[in-house]
RNA sequence: GCGGGAGUAGCUCAGUUGGUAGAGCGUCAGCCUUCCAAGCUGAAUGUCGCCGGUUCGAACCCGGUCUCCCGCUCCA
């Protein structure tokens, strides 16, 4: 089956089994927004679920906050979103290509740099020992002339970049005679601008209302809060505040099913650490945060580390976890060194103290910060697609199975009366009674038992207890195990223990 | 946003040169069945994505639009 095959029956499997429905589906739906229907939403809790115990329950230093979507809009001028998610894009006519049309302008100045460069490399060859940096940068010509047309360049690009004049941004890509690099044509389109953050309106009034944004990230929420939640905590660095919420994005291209979406989730940890020990704690979190996807069984070969070449400004390290998806290796979660950059650009902006003062060392710093950030939609992608199985049995046919990890299971149990008479239902139900305080159950009755064991093993249910006429009798029922499809009979006490000893999170979580 | 492909029942898809819509699976009710789908009987479910045009007549032709998939692009 090729990737594309195997995505596509994921994503209808999804639909099918109550687990992800596409946005205002009646009104033709919503480009890229997703609604989690009632077996998705358990699956989704118990990522949740499974992430905040290892993360918070399991470490004693690091809390959990929920903060709210709408935040002051000076936070993302301290974060650097409103200039960073910002940006001018520019379509070259012929080769249907779009380019960041502030890049571009850098490309050329950086060519004409390379020029100087060059330059430099033969005087130094001709002049040898001889050669004069300094005098030669002040007083060749060519060289000269290269570096007045880069400043008069960066003059008018600051000076448009600043009054957001994307007209002049054009015209300037124009003059400089810029041309596509795949097309070799200077056919460019007008250049817009795209702001990746949502906009909203605090204030009922047209008239008077602020521009707001939704949070196009959970961690400010984190770093604002910062002295809050130290100081009311007690908290002693090393310390951690996790959070999972809502964040949106206006992305140009949202695709891939529920891969990027315009309304997303993210499972955030912000680890505050002393100054200079970054680097240590980046390594811990990395190997750490990688364990935590292992526990889950998946498969070693599908995840892999990818490192960041070019760094976001605010981080002195950076990697991804990149899992294999259905369309290939795709980051899964970011482990970022963010250095101090947040909280002393809150500093700045809010003109408030954010430092930490250390008893023992008696100094106070600002901490830097370890960051680690998993999309939990992407982490419901990784968890179903890997677990969605076509798998061929013995006697040749064929079976639909839904190998999720068993702790993340939407239904663990499923309460079957092998027929639907001679009181089997009625003490099935009296089963139900029992496990449901423990356990999400599921009872069915209809059908001939083995096509509702296939229905169980599509909605990913570990254990299917059937009950058949030795239960009257003797009160033990058959356990069936939905990945190998072996049953075995015992009371219902040792059920309860052997399902209880599966989903022993002590288990799944030693790492 | 550009280019390519697609949208018909819950899912996968047929549907002839334009003549008022089908299959398989699934679902529901019942029968039969003492443990691994595809046994029997019956039933429900579609403004053929949406809007408009051409036509006596449109799932089919034309225009627009929405949504999805792929490639580019972008990706804190």
């Amino acid at each position: 089956m090729s990737n594309d095959d195997k995505f596509k029956k994921v994503i209808s499997h999804a639909k099918e089994y109550g687990f992800i429905f596409q946005s205002s589906e009646i009104y033709d739906g919503l480009s890229a927004v997703y609604d989690y229907g009632q077996n998705g939403t358990e699956l989704k809790n118990n990522i949740k679920d499974y992430w905040i115990k290892a993360m918070v329950q399991l470490n004693e230093n690091i809390v959990n906050i929920d903060s709210a979507i709408l935040m002051h809009p000076t936070i993302w001028k301290a974060s650097g979103h409103v200039d960073a998610f910002n940006d001018p894009l520019i379509d070259n006519k012929d080769s249907k290509k779009r380019y960041r049309a502030d890049v571009l302008v850098e490309e050329h100045v950086a060519k004409i740099e390379n020029n100087i460069l060059k330059e430099i490399s033969k005087a130094k060859k001709k002049f040898k020992e001889n050669f004069d940096s300094d005098q030669f940068l002040s007083t060749n010509p060519r060289v000269v002339g290269y570096k007045s047309e880069i400043n008069k360049i960066i003059e008018t690009f600051n000076k448009v970049l600043e009054n957001d004049d994307l007209v002049g941004l054009k015209k300037l890509i124009e003059d400089l005679e810029i041309v596509c690099p795949i097309s070799g044509s200077k056919n460019w389109t007008d250049v817009k601008q795209f702001n990746l953050m949502f906009g909203t309106k605090l204030g009922a009034s047209t008239e008077n209302a602020t521009d707001l944004f939704l949070r196009p990230e959970t961690a400010q929420g984190i770093f604002v809060n910062f002295l809050n939640v130290q100081k009311t905590g007690r908290l002693k660095i090393p310390f951690g505040i996790a959070q999972i919420g809502k964040a949106f994005r206006n992305e140009i291209v949202a695709r891939q099913f529920i891969f990027r979406m315009r309304e997303f989730e993210q499972m955030e940890m912000q680890y505050f650490i002393k100054p200079g020990t970054q680097k240590e704690w980046y390594s811990k979190w990395k190997e750490t945060r990688l364990a935590w996807h292992l526990s889950l069984g998946l498969g070693k070969e599908n995840y892999r580390f990818h490192d960041h070449q070019k760094l976001a400004h605010y981080a002195d390290a950076a990697c991804d976890i990149e899992f294999d998806f259905p369309f290939g290796f795709k980051e899964l979660e970011g482990i970022h060194s963010r250095t101090d950059f947040d909280l002393s650009s809150h500093e700045k902006y809010s003109s408030k103290k954010i430092k930490y003062f250390d008893p023992l060392s008696n100094e106070s710093y600002t901490p830097y910060v370890l960051e680690t950030s998993i999309g939990l939609d992407r982490m419901f992608l990784a968890v179903f697609s890997k677990s969605l199985i076509e798998e061929e049995l013995a006697d040749g046919s064929k079976r639909v199975v839904l190998k999720i990890p068993k702790i993340l299971a939407p239904k663990k149990i499923a309460i079957l009366p092998l027929l639907k008479k001679d009181g089997l239902p009625e003490l099935s139900k009296k089963i139900i009674e029992e496990f449901k305080w423990d356990f999400n159950t599921v009872y069915d009755e209809k059908d001939a038992i083995g096509r509702r064991y296939r229905r169980q093993d599509a909605l990913g249910t570990p254990f299917c207890l059937t009950v058949d006429h030795q239960s009257l009798n003797d009160g033990t029922v058959t356990i069936r195990d939905r990945d190998s499809m072996i049953q075995e009979r015992m009371k219902l006490d040792e059920v309860k223990l052997k399902i209880k000893n599966e989903l022993d999170i002590k288990t799944w979580l030693s790492f």
